[in-house]
RNA sequence: GCGGACGUGGCGAAACUGGUAGACGCAAGGGACUUAAAAUCCCUCGGGCAUAGCUCAUACGGGUUCGACCCCCGUCGUCCGCACCA
């Protein structure tokens, strides 16, 4: 009888048009079951899907397919992160409206995302640009202003001279607009910040309580939050040193008790001070400038040699009146840091050895190694920062260094200058307030107002949404909204006179921030239903890349507070298990070097390998090209494997099968044809198996047979079944496919015995409970080819509906095990014997073998190690 | 510089809590079927000696243990994050 190949392009729009006719992964809110809210991070609507798509929303549907078959009221959404630069850009190069791009963009992903046959609820789908969502958005942005989570400051910002904008840090590349090109000026503006500051002790101390998400993640967090706990000394200054006004300089220091190494203070250019002296002294103005030109580009940093210029102006040692201290204006001291000033202890601390040594300080070690010598420790070119005991500091010496601080930290803090303690301990943060002022049109307008009687005034409630015009025109570089003729004037709510919108809008990290609560009630007319999205949240497993690891994971985290304070939700932490996966990478293929080199689409590319050789060819041509080194898909390497291309030459149960096969989900997976084409081997083989069988799978009647082939047969089904289950459980994509492959080795030969006949009743009806169980392994990984396997065996209803079968704890476990027996720790024989024997048989059963036996040479062994269940090691 | 992760065949990788190292897949080689090809099926596949079995082998050097890819100490290498944070 021929067998038809599996067509994917006909069963997987036929199956995906079922699900959706069938409202089969909608989710109700009401459904009584235990919840299960799974979330892979929502794209950004670029144009097209790419395989990290494919990969990260594949993951994320294996797991709610499972949880469903687990029985869970699942949710598992899908949006648009639909806001951000690229849609203006695209604006002014192709002259097409930001809105018609997005959304245009958003149309054909969703057709590509729908051809995966993905179990989505896409009745709670929405773009953060919907007016629906933002309004939303503009809400809690005024619930958060009442309740002074929001306020405006003065910032520095990166100013792009040429495209008249605001740049991120990250868009600043070697001083340049990465855009433009022009020099990045710094300019003060007055931007919206989201106080997230007035969380970092509740962000660090409860990333202990995110136990589900990877501790690398988790570390990555506490360094970005950056807590230290120190003292702020205020230091007096030598009367006649400084200006009129100043007369001490407050200085934050994590190690107080080098006190007595101080050998100079260092300020930042803009400390007031630094600027007052700058008023007056041209060298000083232009030492500053200097220095705050330095700073606009990170990478600078790293190389920026240490400068400081001598002010004149003398600090008195808090200890020592008579003891002066020289007062620098340094390049490598930052302002918005503790308090811009810091005193170099250069014994220390590299970079303040340094320092002393460039403008010839004296270096005095206050710290020794425990074991050291007092007399004759010295540093020279290497800062002592160890642990150890302290010398050369008066009262302090001897002690240790955690007891000098705590010391000289109550000391200065009984003392007073004026009305106030000369110190205080305090902790200090490197985390700073969020600042999400964009000059952009296309995100969400801030809802306020600018009145000159009133000041800013934000937009009643009543008055929301503040809508974005349609009618903007992107000719000319800026905020479109800026100059357009009237939408910014409007009058003020409270008095009525006219005033000013505000044209910034929100940084799209804002849109981000709070989607997910969004989606547990997407048609209510407030941010959320409190009830749905506290029924919901935390998420039980949000997937995405590493690369959000801080700033989303981090605003989510502040913003999912911020939404508690304001009684949008009643909790703090949004997901309580998070997933980082790896990327999708390829190898590269190109001709030609250097600036004349050429990359070449994997497309256009076949493989020839034989005789321990890989060449690589033109298809078309035959010339061969060069084999670069293995990199993520990107478009400027070219080795870029279009989603659709796969899915139609292959399908969709492909493609995902591949994705979740060989490598483990949190690493880099490889891409390559051949491996595709073995994930598509595995799919026709299935499709086959089950098909030829199908004729007598269909008559089973009899009992599963309970010894001989068809017991096997049972015991392999059972045993996958709970080891795949756990690797769901766990994520472990890649074990479940090769226990999958293994299953499917295992039942190759009892299937085409049955297939021809040969099988007994008993077998057969084995095989056809093997078979359903195969089938329920791989729906959550090719839910097409399951549906079509499930309906070949004759069964009714969708195989996506099938509750998870249970294991058979009978059949998982066998009667009896083949244990393997070491002599000196190296396996030497096989004993098989009752699971349940106890030591005493097993001991003797091993001294029987043949193996054991001669080793001994009629000797008695020293010991017998017996692990029951597991091995024995015979030592002699 | 600071912090972290990783290192296993030709390749991607398995190996539970310290218990048979290399499952599963890819590639390769050989064979069957076929006029032929595709598809499919069977065999081999870490190194060495030898083909029964022995021996070496999880980056390298030590250690703990009856037993180490796994734990400890040291060395080398790769990758990632942060980076003038006082």
């Amino acid at each position: 009888m021929a067998i038809e190949r599996y067509n994917p392009r006909d069963a997987e729009p036929r199956w995906q048009a079922r699900w959706a006719a069938e409202n089969v992964f909608t989710t109700d809110n009401k459904d009584p079951r235990e919840k299960y809210y799974v979330l892979e991070m929502f794209p950004y609507p670029s144009g097209r899907i790419h395989m990290g798509h494919v990969r990260n929303y594949t993951m994320g549907d294996v797991v709610a397919r499972y949880k469903r078959a687990r029985g869970y009221n699942v949710l598992h959404p899908m949006g648009w992160d639909a806001f951000g630069m690229p849609a203006e850009n695209a604006a002014m190069k192709n002259n097409i409206h930001p809105k018609t791009w997005t959304y245009e963009n958003i149309a054909t992903m969703r057709s590509q995302l729908k051809s995966m046959g993905l179990s989505l609820d896409w009745s709670r789908e929405f773009a953060t640009c919907d007016v629906e969502y933002y309004h939303r958005q503009q809400q809690l942005f005024v619930d958060f202003l009442e309740k002074g989570l929001v306020y405006r400051k003065n910032s520095k910002v990166n100013w792009d001279p040429e495209d008249m904008t605001v740049l991120a840090n990250e868009q600043v590349i070697d001083g340049r607009g990465w855009r433009s090109g022009a020099l990045v000026e710094q300019r003060e503006l007055t931007q919206w910040f989201f106080k997230i500051t007035d969380y970092a002790e509740d962000l660090l101390t409860a990333l202990d309580s995110l136990d589900q998400w990877p501790e690398k993640v988790r570390l990555m967090q506490r360094n970005w939050i950056g807590r230290s706990e120190g003292l702020t000394i205020r230091w007096q200054i030598a009367p006649g040193t400084a200006p009129q006004g100043f007369g001490e300089i407050a200085v934050y220091t994590t190690r107080p008790d080098t006190i007595f190494g101080a050998s100079f203070m260092a300020i930042a250019a803009d400390h007031p001070l630094a600027r007052q002296l700058a008023s007056a002294n041209p060298e000083i103005e232009a030492f500053c400038d200097e220095c705050r030109r330095a700073g606009t580009s990170l990478a600078a940093l790293e190389t920026a040699e240490k400068r400081g210029l001598d002010t004149g102006v003398r600090v008195l040692h808090p200890y020592d009146k008579s003891w002066e201290i020289p007062v620098y204006i340094a390049n490598f001291v930052l302002m918005d840091y503790g308090t811009g000033a810091i005193f170099g202890c250069p014994s220390g601390d590299q970079r303040d050895l340094d320092f002393a040594h460039k403008y010839d300080l004296p270096v005095v070690p206050v710290v020794m190694p425990a074991d050291g010598d007092a007399a004759s420790f010295k540093v020279t070119d290497e800062a002592y920062i160890g642990d150890g005991v302290m010398i050369n500091s008066r009262f302090l010496d001897g002690m240790v260094p955690a007891a000098a601080f705590d010391k000289v930290a109550s000391d200065l803090s009984e003392r007073s200058i004026g009305n106030s303690p000369q110190a205080e301990r305090r902790v200090n943060y490197r985390l700073r307030d969020w600042g999400i002022s964009r000059q952009r049109y296309w995100g969400c307008p801030i809802p306020v107002i600018h009145c000159d009687d009133c000041g800013v005034v934000p937009v009643p409630k009543a008055d929301l949404p503040v809508i974005l015009p349609d009618d903007v025109s992107f000719e000319l570089p800026g905020n479109p909204l800026d100059r357009h003729p009237t939408w910014r004037h409007v009058n003020c709510p409270i008095c009525a006179k006219p005033a000013r919108r505000e044209t910034d809008t929100m940084d799209t990290f804002v849109d981000s921030s709070w989607y997910f609560a969004r989606f547990t009630a997407p048609w209510e007319d407030t941010p959320t239903d409190p009830q749905a999205a506290n029924a919901w949240l935390p998420v039980n497993q949000y997937i995405g890349g590493i690369e959000h690891a801080i700033l989303h994971l981090l605003y989510s985290r502040f913003f999912t507070r911020a939404m508690k304070a304001t009684g949008h939700v009643g909790i703090e932490e949004p997901f309580k298990g998070l997933f980082t996966q790896g990327m999708v990478v390829h190898e590269t293929y190109s001709r030609g070097a250097g600036a004349q080199r050429e990359w070449i689409t994997p497309a256009e590319v076949k493989i020839e390998e034989g005789d321990g050789q890989r060449r690589a060819r033109m298809l078309d041509t035959g010339e061969e090209l060069a084999i670069g080194s293995i990199e993520k898909m990107s478009k400027s390497k070219k080795n870029v494997v279009d989603p659709d291309d796969i899915i139609a030459s292959f399908g969709a149960d492909t493609a995902r099968f591949f994705v979740l096969s060989d490598s483990p989900p949190d690493r880099d997976v490889i891409w390559t044809e051949s491996g595709v084409e073995g994930a598509h081997r595995f799919v026709q083989r299935i499709w086959r198996l089950v098909s030829e069988a199908q004729p007598a799978l269909l008559h089973a009647t009899a009992k599963a047979g309970e010894d001989g082939e068809a017991l096997a047969v049972s015991q392999i089904a059972h045993k996958t079944l709970k080891a795949v289950q756990g690797d769901f459980d766990r994520l472990g994509f890649n074990k479940a496919v090769a226990r999958i492959y293994e299953f499917t080795n295992a039942l190759a030969q009892p299937l085409s015995r049955v297939a021809s006949g040969q099988a007994d009743a008993s077998l057969v009806a084995a095989c056809r409970q093997a078979v359903e169980i195969l089938v329920q392994l791989i729906a959550p990984m090719t839910p097409h080819l399951a549906e079509e396997c499930w309906m070949a065996l004759g069964n009714s209803g969708m195989a996506a509906l099938q509750a998870w079968p249970d294991y058979d704890e009978a059949l998982v476990a066998e009667d009896v095990i083949v244990m393997p027996v070491q002599i000196n720790g190296k396996k030497r024989a096989d004993l098989t014997i009752e699971r349940d024997a106890d030591q005493t048989r097993i001991e003797a059963a091993v001294l029987d073998l043949e193996q054991v036996k001669s080793a001994l040479d009629g000797k008695s062994p020293r010991r017998i190690i017996v692990v029951p269940q597991r091995i024995v090691n015979v030592v002699i």
